[in-house]
DNA sequence: ACATGTTCTGAATCCTGGTTCATTTCCTAA
DNA sequence: TTAGGAAATGAACCAGGATTCAGAACATGT
């Protein structure tokens, strides 16, 4: 016996998978999921390609490992507004608001987490964390019908329709081709009351389909 | 001179691109875009792998243009509804059902149109059709704008939210590993709610954000 | 310094599925 | 019936990028 893996290479190790992991953020945000190959991330991490897979399986393991980091943080961050105290609407529109302002900030890297293609691992991880949003709103708008503040409504399907409008409401206006988004202020404050609206407004009776069954 | 491109041949080919554009459909609904190739279409379509290629210059092409064809009908489907009589806020609910119902019904192709990922030529008639539903709807918005139905609100932010509600409020259960959907009219009348609400209901003052710069 | 095990390296390999193209089959007009 | 094209065929080809792996460079404990 003449090899025991040191407190410091333990920490070496770790350290150059944070750092893998990093490199697969900092490409992301300047190429995309498209342009992010393994080459590319290994070099920005400053090591070999070989080298990141001793510490990811695949691929796609490592990026949706990546995807995974940031989006719990993000979730961490609008979880954190939501636990706040204030009526219910006024957390949901902080939380809410900050996701969007959040992801207006950081345009490329954001619309590489919420739309771009990528390989299935990712978008796995992502529906995963698409519910964790979701949950978030979830949470306030029961608590909303609990306060008597929200009329009695489907929390769940609510809750995925109001993830649904914050992310395409964003994600036109992320979209690596469209230009310089010239009144952010305005972006963000349509999105939030928007969503506030659809969950706090009283119910609606919704005409009743007179179409015939649409055919074909 | 011997040969003339006759009136039958001439037929012909046009049946052969259209048997090849329908195939797509139908593999897509079967496999979904990611176990879609090209000899598999041409398969269905009845046409050796190469005559794909007769008709149509790449893959991506193909498949965008079967994409299109299927959302441009969808849109004709629901322009129609919207163009019907009646408040706009009937006409936009109606919309907006039409939609969802149509969707839920052929579930794995409505996933694989609306969410799954595919080349990047897809993307772009994706991003092409969502804006063409979207402008439906904007204009219903206005109209109830105009009428006095609706509150004042930037119609094109709104019309993304309610685009991006609508498919994200689907694609949750539409997607091929969510089991059976039990009620699907119960999910079809919670989102058309809160799309109508969100567009219909009195502005609500968001209050504004108390929460500090979140940094990180 | 050495023996033994570990991690790193990056060029070579492999794989998948889109695309090509030499050949065959099919049309048309004379 | 046949010459002069056009369209169809599908096996072979190829690109591009993930993955591997034989050797080099390191660590550790004696």
């Amino acid at each position: 016996m003449a090899y025991r893996r040191t407190e410091r290479v333990e920490e070496q190790l770790q350290d150059k998978r944070d750092r893998i992991l990093q490199a697969v953020r900092a490409v992301v945000a300047e190429v995309g999921f498209r342009g992010a190959q393994v080459a590319l991330v290994a070099e920005a991490a400053g090591v070999a390609t070989g080298t990141v897979y001793r510490h990811f399986p695949s691929k796609g393991d490592l990026f949706a490992e990546a995807l995974a980091l940031n989006a719990q943080h993000e979730v961490d961050v609008v979880a954190a507004v939501a636990r706040a105290e204030g009526s219910a609407a006024s957390r949901l529109a902080d939380a809410v608001r900050v996701f969007a302002r959040r992801a207006v900030r950081a345009r490329r890297l954001a619309w590489a987490m919420i739309a771009e293609p990528a390989e299935p691992e990712v978008d796995a991880a992502r529906i995963i964390y698409r519910r964790a949003f979701s949950d978030v709103f979830e949470g306030l708008i029961r608590d909303g019908m609990a306060e008597g503040e929200f009329p009695l409504q489907s929390a769940a399907a609510s809750a995925a329709c109001l993830m649904g409008a914050l992310s395409e409401g964003l994600i036109g206006p992320l979209a690596p081709e469209a230009g310089d988004l010239p009144n952010t202020r305005a972006l963000v404050d349509a999105i939030t009351s928007f969503c506030l609206q659809a969950v706090s407004a009283r119910p609606f009776a919704a005409p009743s389909l007179r179409v015939m069954e649409t055919p074909t």
